[in-house]
DNA sequence: GAGTTTGAAACT
DNA sequence: CAGTTTCAAACTC
């Protein structure tokens, strides 16, 4: 059949689980993945992350004076750390210093440091520069050392976190990994309870007194994660709906670009309606218990709700609430509309085939090319889409008005949005895909941009970035709702 | 840049 | 396992 044969490089392309090389192509072409060389999936999927992270990378990019040139030249990953140690035989305990030798400094640690503000997670991109003094870099407190990786460039003292100590350093690994196997796998891992902190939580959680867990001393502020129930901090501050979090995220636009991260985080899990957990212990001041939106108002699209039911809580002892998407968007919706997508990509593979006939047996196209695009923006495509999402369908006329208008432009003059949903809206981007609809010229071609898959592509995400505004829409309203209903 | 605070790691 | 010490990063002045 024509349509599942056009359809095939979409399920392909948004197979995101499938790198684009020569080592995956094999096991894609087991698993009856298409393989097209002039199309490589990662071409969409980098074009989609740039989509997400836009925003936030331009901020970063701004705000971060650390220099980009500096690049170690090899790292060893965490995950090596344990497999290197295993081949171990020996047990060497690294004694404690007494007072190392002090050689002379020649840079400041602390105008280096302030800038390097990647927030600790489990796959660092950017090199540490530790300033270790008594550890020789062969203990934890070495940051280096702890992330598996070797000193370069750092500003330590006595270092023997380097290649031609390699066995000084493999004792200590051995040694910690005897006090703790786990001591070296990464901190930051999916968690369990999905929408508690946008997807990720400190593994073994941290333990802050003082900090309010909204210093970078807090192991999991540092990560860029909400406290979860694994951590025994005190006064805890970190958590979704925090008035404390919410004003430093305020006043600063890096820690907004973290929470916009952490909204998007908890926009998959938060807005599909998974049960939040909670974190009950009775020895602990925990913010969360007395404020039970917290964990519910993970979704990005519930920034303002999340607001309301924080005030709500401190006036009532039991609020209710649910995310403004709760109920709306399930997970059918999702695959539905992975569907949805497939056959978009197939219908305008057929148009486009069509289209190239016409033109090589010089018919004019215009007609069907605005009919293909046009077909996929609006009308029949939009009912499409609504019907198999079924989204909003308990909402009022109102939202139906809404739900016609296409480009969201509506949504965002009835009123300012928040950054996080800015962010997810993604619209500043548009001409990054939309200059995509000009005629590609031979560079595309020469570069292997398929012309033909460009625009196939193009039609893709638009409806893509369509269903997205969709869902903001109906978080709004819903939102409207459940505010009228709080009063 | 020096000093202080903080919390994880290491040690007892 | 709890308490203490050491350590280096984060923070303040």
């Amino acid at each position: 059949m024509e349509q599942s044969e056009a359809a095939a490089p979409v399920v392909r392309q948004l197979d995101f689980s499938v790198s684009y090389n020569a080592s995956t192509k094999a096991n894609a072409l087991a698993k009856g993945i298409l393989i097209l060389p002039e199309h490589p999936q990662a071409q969409l999927q980098s074009k989609l992350l740039a989509l997400a992270q836009s925003q936030h990378l331009h901020a970063r990019a701004s705000s971060s004076s650390q220099p980009q040139n500096k690049r170690p030249p090899r790292k060893v990953p965490p995950q090596e750390l344990p497999h290197m140690v295993g081949l171990l035989k020996s047990k060497p305990i690294a004694p404690r210093l007494a007072h190392p030798v002090k050689p002379v400094k020649t840079e400041s640690p602390k105008s280096r440091e302030r800038c390097n503000i990647e927030p600790k997670d489990s796959t660092p991109k950017k090199q540490k520069q530790c300033n270790c003094k008594n550890s020789r870099c062969l203990k934890l407190y070495c940051e280096c050392f702890a992330a598996g990786s070797y000193c370069d460039n750092c500003n330590c003292i006595n270092c023997h976190n380097k290649i031609e100590h390699e066995a000084d350093r493999k004792g200590s690994i051995d040694a910690i990994l005897e006090r703790n196997p786990n001591a070296f796998t990464p901190k930051i891992a999916n968690s369990p309870h999905g929408a508690t902190d946008g997807g990720v939580e400190h593994k073994k959680g941290c333990n802050c007194k003082k900090s309010g867990c909204l210093k970078r001393y807090c192991e999991c502020f540092q990560a860029n994660i909400l406290c979860s129930d694994k951590c025994k901090c005190m006064d805890c501050k970190n958590f979704e709906g925090s008035e404390e979090k919410k004003a430093l995220s305020q006043g600063h636009p890096e820690h907004q670009l973290m929470s916009i991260q952490q909204a998007a985080n908890a926009a998959i899990n938060g807005a599909i309606g998974t049960p939040p957990s909670r974190k009950s212990r009775n020895h602990q001041i925990d913010f969360r218990e007395t404020c039970s939106t917290s964990y519910a108002s993970c979704s990005p699209l519930s920034v303002h709700v999340s607001k309301l039911a924080s005030s709500m809580t401190l006036e009532s002892s039991k609020p209710s609430y649910r995310a403004p998407l709760a109920g709306i968007l399930q997970l059918q919706h999702v695959k539905d509309f992975c569907r949805l997508l497939v056959e978009v990509s197939a219908e305008a593979a057929k148009s486009l085939s069509e289209e190239k006939k016409m033109i090589n047996s010089g018919i004019d196209v215009n007609v069907t090319e605005t009919s293909v695009a046009s077909s996929h923006e609006d009308g029949k495509g939009d009912q499409n889409e609504h019907d198999s999402l079924g989204l909003c369908g308990n909402q009022e006329n109102g939202l139906q008005i809404l739900l016609s208008e296409s480009d969201g432009s509506c949504i965002r003059n009835r009123r300012p949005l928040s950054p996080e949903t800015l962010a997810l809206m993604c619209d500043e981007e548009d001409t990054v895909f939309l200059s995509t609809s000009t005629p590609p010229t031979t560079t595309q071609s020469t570069l292997g941009l398929n012309p033909f898959y460009v625009e196939q592509e193009r039609l893709v995400l638009m409806r893509f970035r369509s269903f997205l505004n969709r869902l903001i829409t109906c978080g709004c309203i819903e939102e409207t709702k459940i505010g009228r209903e709080a009063d």
